[in-house]
RNA sequence: CGGGAAAUGGCUCAACUUGGUAGAGCACUUCGCUUGGGACGAAGGGGUUGCAGGUUCAAAUCCUGUUUUCCCGACCA
């Protein structure tokens, strides 16, 4: 592509309205734009660099053995229906009548669609396994889109789907996977790690997640190196702590003017978080419940919801003041007439500190004989620096932005949609399934915030709209030009991405151009091309002079190398 | 859906407090000059100030409503 007769523009300014170094890198270098609120333009430039993500991981999943195929992504809302989701996606499902009234949505996921495909071919055991996938748009209404394109409501997914007769042969078909994605996120080149998740809306019973790791991402990932633990904080066990023993001594109502929060209590009466037992009243449904933990810890929401089997939300003030007849901040388990949830590391404590249910009062030296509760689970998020649930060592954090996940849907879809197979005794079996996401804008979002610098985006060769900047100095060089052209030629006819740079401008703001946009290798035809040499630059290492004519040779050597 | 901020040429912002009919830099057009790190000079074009009401002789400016965007807390690739 020749620039001076190309759709080609970059920004001199930051972009306003973006929040992340790549979404206002990817902006700025005219690869993308906002229109609304978590829907973005593809410009030429950024549309090259989705494709080519695209490719990577069409290329591995047909490696793989996968089949492609498309989903229309207007859906009837029925086939949510049919599978019990359409409550469970609520609001985050872009809803939409035909003109007939009849309700329809904006996909947001396939795994219905998929089921039905499925039951076009399965009838025997000898049907499977087969694995479809596709590549294409999915839309979610997100609460609070933001960062880029790392959380947005329009974007391209590869899901696939894979059929299989048991638990044995479904394991086979997610190892394949599991193996594919490998291959995607190293050819991408992005630096990542593989972790434990929760299952979700999506259910099932094992989920692992690709995390990218950069201080942007969303999500906490629980890391330890001693033996390779890795866990999203979401589903992270938390081993309890063990406490100096003491001897128990008996409940006693203090008064604590004022002191709501956990800070302000533990100032006061002077004793460390530890010893505080934090009530925080969370309601499911139907009902309520007291959920405790230590103080210097903070309830996991998604454990909680799994143990108590139910989506749980945080109970208004209004009812914590109702249900424990004081105001927010000194509720407790002693004489309250709700279900109560205690934490397993209260097992492990004496003679805490719990709110009296009684504005401005707490008791100190309570003990487990003080109050009934109905259930003990681990519901706390593990903490940077506890033990490692596996091998005893320490953990630690990162922050990841999920790329890529796997699921293990098991039977979960096949029999809320009723896919089933003969086996070879004749008996009618349910089909298991797995379902495996990946990401295509956030690869390219997490990319760019793992390769960049202070003057732009740093491309890998693999995904570069161009692998190729060729910039002229001076186009009105008749030289040059001459120079320029001919090896634009014929580096294009032997199949590079090349762009050459033979606008009318200065050669700062062609170099400037050249790294915002990102370009991995740069050929610089100036002066010296009356010497026959040119320059190459690959990424931001240091400029080398060489000779015209030695060129496809260097070039050949840096595309095997890196 | 809650809490905070903002909306003015293509972009980044000023003028708003104290109403008087919109300005800068960048970008753009033409000419000249310049070509190894976002040059320079001259002359130009482009905005009914997010939208709708209201107050006023007069509104970018004050008031009300509304929409959108951004930031802080509950979803997921």
């Amino acid at each position: 592509m020749k620039l001076s007769e190309s759709f080609f523009y970059t920004l001199r300014e930051d972009a306003k309205d973006e929040d992340s170094r790549s979404g206002n890198l990817l902006v700025k270098s005219g690869m993308i734009k906002k229109t609304s609120n978590g829907i973005y333009m593809y410009m030429p430039l950024g549309y090259r660099v989705l494709k080519k993500i695209e490719n990577i991981v069409r290329e591995e999943m047909d490696r793989a053995g996968a089949q492609e195929l498309e989903m229309p992504h207007l859906l009837s809302q029925d086939v949510y229906k049919e599978s019990g989701r359409l409550d469970n996606f609520g609001p985050s499902m872009f809803k939409l009548n035909d003109r007939y009234n009849r309700p329809f949505a904006l996909g947001p996921t396939h795994e219905e669609l998929f089921v039905k495909a499925a039951a076009m071919k399965i009838r025997s055991y000898k049907d499977m396994p087969f694995n479809l996938y596709q590549i294409g748009n999915k839309y979610r209404d997100e609460v609070r889109p933001r960062l880029g394109l790392i959380r947005v409501r329009e974007f391209s997914m590869k899901d696939a789907y894979s059929f299989d007769i048991d638990s044995d042969s479904l394991d086979k078909s997610y190892q394949k996977m599991y193996q594919a994605y490998i291959n995607i996120f190293n050819r991408v080149g992005l630096d990542y790690k593989i972790v434990k998740a929760d299952t979700g809306v999506m259910g099932g019973s094992l989920s692992e997640e690709f995390q990218a790791i950069t201080d942007t991402g969303e999500d906490i990932l629980v890391l330890c190196d001693t033996c390779d633990y890795a866990s999203n904080i979401e589903v992270s066990k938390c081993l309890p702590r063990k406490f100096e023993k003491e001897e128990k001594l008996s409940k006693q109502l203090e008064e604590t003017p004022n002191a709501h929060t956990i800070e302000e209590v533990s100032n006061y009466l002077k004793i460390p978080g530890y010893k505080l037992v934090k009530t925080l009243i969370y309601k499911t449904s139907d009902d309520f419940y007291a959920c405790l933990v230590a103080g210097d810890r903070d309830i996991n929401e998604t454990k909680l919801s799994k143990s108590l089997g139910s989506e749980v939300e945080l109970a208004s003030f209004e009812e914590v003041e109702r249900i424990t007849n004081a105001l927010v901040g000194f509720a407790g388990p002693i004489d309250l007439n709700i279900k109560i949830i205690i934490d397993d590391e209260v097992l492990n404590m004496t003679n805490f500190v719990v709110g009296a249910n009684k504005t401005n009062y707490h008791y100190t030296n309570v003990n487990l004989d003080d109050f009934k509760y109905d259930m003990v689970a681990d519901i706390k998020n593990i903490k940077e620096g506890d033990i490692c649930p596996s091998c005893g060592k320490r953990i630690y954090f990162k922050k990841g932005i999920e790329v890529g996940n796997l699921f293990k849907l098991d039977t979960k879809y096949s029999e809320s949609l009723n896919l089933q197979y003969l086996d070879s005794n004749n008996k009618l079996n349910y089909v298991y399934m797995g379902c495996y996401g990946i990401g295509i804008p956030r690869i390219m979002a997490s990319v760019v915030e793992q390769n960049n610098d202070e003057f732009g985006i740093i491309w890998p060769l693999s995904i570069a709209p161009y692998k190729i900047g060729i910039v002229v100095i001076s186009s009105k060089d008749e030289e040059q030009m001459k120079y320029a052209l001919d090896l634009y030629e014929k580096l294009k006819n032997s199949g590079y991405d090349v762009i050459l740079d033979d606008r009318n401008e200065r050669p700062g703001v062609k170099f400037n151009d050249m790294e915002l946009i990102g370009i991995p290798i740069r050929i610089t035809i100036g002066k010296k091309i009356s010497e026959n040499k040119v320059e190459i630059k690959y990424k931001r290492e240091e400029a080398i002079l060489i000779e015209y004519n030695k060129l496809e040779e260097e070039l050949k050597r840096i595309m095997e190398e890196k």
